[in-house]
RNA sequence: GUCCCGUUCGUCUAGAGGCCUAGGACACCGGGUUUUCAUCCCGGCAACAGGGGUUCGACUCCCCUACGGGAUGCCA
């Protein structure tokens, strides 16, 4: 048997986005299960659009996230070569031929055609005349004008399309430089590509690409075409319905694993599970389980399932990857005298690193500002909080659980709720009413720093 | 318009003719733990697009309609 080789093919004109990744990943992990390998494809042939700063981003990303290909990526423009020469060989075999009409006749060709309506397509006016190269020709290739093509699909099965519902495509525009389909197909030959993994939106370019194949003397490659991955309004996933660049959730502290969970259960799933690595789906994934239909990308899922990948690592990984999201709040961790239990108490307060980096910060600074509708609820008058600071003064073990009882006492000899005593104080700590256990944060601050901020706000009120 | 692909709770999905009183997860709502917040636990709400067949029996098979998406470029 060949050994199994998927790749994946951008085209350099914006940054990585989340589809694109999944369908990395699909491609990747295939490859793996299967003792194959992934090859990256960089496909700028769009000269105009196509920019070095949006390949290395996503070769970057990509790389990052765990998805680097087992070869070089390669890039198409660096490849004219090859692909004029399998032109020439389509030539020569009869296949293709050159024709002259320019955009406009083509313009006006479709109008006329939609206006009748046509399906808008090339006529096929230039085929039999014989018209040799010149600066004004583009080749094109003569599609068989009746039978039919049966595309095989691992996720649909067969695909049916009838030969004459396809133009002649364009090769070689009339600059000379080969297209999209052209050149797709001969890397896929030339890498020895087996697997085309990528998604539904190419499902009727591939009649079109086998045509190609066909003339060329190619192999047959297998196919497997992906649901897409929609936004919340159902179309296509873009920059105008949802954060789109794999770089922004990053930003925001989800994890490269969870984002790879989320993406990977989007079109698929196995019985109950939810929680895959990506070791887990090299085992688990199946692509003929993939989903036909495309499927809505939700961010509350991402979520939910980033506070599982979080709640995973270990203290030290945690608190390794929450440093950069301190930092960028000019924090530095270990800025705190029990960085171990402050980060262990506080890291479920949120389900992603920026959003638990912002919890984080009345640990880390001063208070700036209180939140006043809890200083009017909980604060009536200064004596309850005058007495806990002179009970604080005294404590000399300065633990959670000494911290609780002295606490429990004070509120039980003074008749007082349970929220009169606790809530002013973690007012006083954090400037609100959320914290950890009252004992627990008392002791996360120390004795010191929880007196002075006692203090504080006193001479506040 | 034409061709292609699709359609199960709000969302991701399970479901290969009887196992379905349609299961799980997220979200949401309610309760418990935490005397706060978050975590965690328990419970609840909620779907087979519509219509025809086929069959003793259809979420499952077939057809039609509707709706959604994709393609229809000298873009990829």
């Amino acid at each position: 048997m060949k050994k199994v080789i998927t790749r994946f093919a951008p085209s350099p004109t914006g940054t990585l986005h989340i589809g694109g990744v999944r369908t990395a990943l699909f491609n990747y992990v295939y490859a793996k299960q299967n003792d194959g390998l992934f090859l990256i494809r960089i496909e700028d042939t769009d000269r105009e659009r196509s920019t070095k700063k949006y390949e290395k981003d996503i070769l970057d990303n990509l790389s990052s996230i765990g998805l680097s290909p087992d070869q070089k990526p390669i890039n198409q423009s660096e490849r004219n070569e090859i692909y004029t020469k399998a032109a020439e060989k389509i030539v020569e075999s009869g296949n293709a031929y050159w024709c002259d009409c320019s955009p406009e006749e083509l313009d006006k060709m479709r109008n006329e055609q939609t206006a009748a309506g046509i399906k808008p397509m090339y006529d096929g006016r230039s085929r039999n005349l014989g018209l040799e190269r010149s600066e004004k020709t583009v080749l094109r290739l003569a599609t068989p004008e009746d039978g039919d093509i049966i595309v095989n699909d691992i996720i649909r099965g067969e695909i049916k399309f009838n030969n004459n519902e396809l133009d002649d495509l364009i090769l070689l525009r009339s600059d000379g430089t080969p297209t999209y389909h052209l050149c797709n197909v001969v890397d896929d030959y030339e890498q020895n590509v087996t697997t085309v993994i990528r998604g539904e939106d190419h499902i009727s370019n591939t009649p079109r690409q086998i045509h190609i194949q066909n003339a060329l003397g190619y192999p047959e490659l297998e196919y497997a075409h992906l649901p897409l991955v929609l936004g919340t309004d159902k179309k296509r996933l873009s920059k105008r319905n949802a954060a789109t660049s794999l770089k922004e959730y990053r930003e925001k502290g989800y994890l490269d694993s969870a984002i790879l969970n989320t993406l990977a259960r989007l079109g698929w799933s196995k019985g109950d599970k939810e929680i895959f690595y990506l070791n887990d789906l090299i085992k688990d994934f199946d692509i003929k389980e993939v989903q036909k239909a495309g499927a809505i990308f939700d961010i509350s899922k991402l979520d939910w399932l980033n506070s599982q990948h979080l709640a995973n690592l270990s203290l030290e990984d945690f608190k390794n990857q929450l440093e950069p999201f301190l930092e960028k709040l000019n924090i530095s961790i270990n800025d705190h005298h029990d960085v171990d239990l402050l980060i262990q108490s506080m890291r479920t307060s949120d389900n992603t690193y920026s959003g638990i980096a912002e919890s984080l910060i009345p640990y880390y600074r001063e208070i700036e500002s209180y939140d006043e509708k809890a200083i009017t609820k909980f604060i009536k008058d200064k004596s309850i909080l005058n007495s806990l600071k002179d009970i604080f003064v005294n404590i000399d073990n300065w633990n959670e659980s000494s911290i609780d009882i002295v606490l429990k006492e004070f509120q039980t000899q003074n008749e007082l709720s349970v929220p009169a005593v606790n809530q002013p104080i973690r007012i006083a700590l954090t400037g609100s009413t959320k914290s950890p256990s009252l004992g627990l944060t008392l002791a996360i601050f120390g004795k010191e720093k929880s007196i002075e901020r006692v203090e504080n706000l006193l001479s506040y009120v």
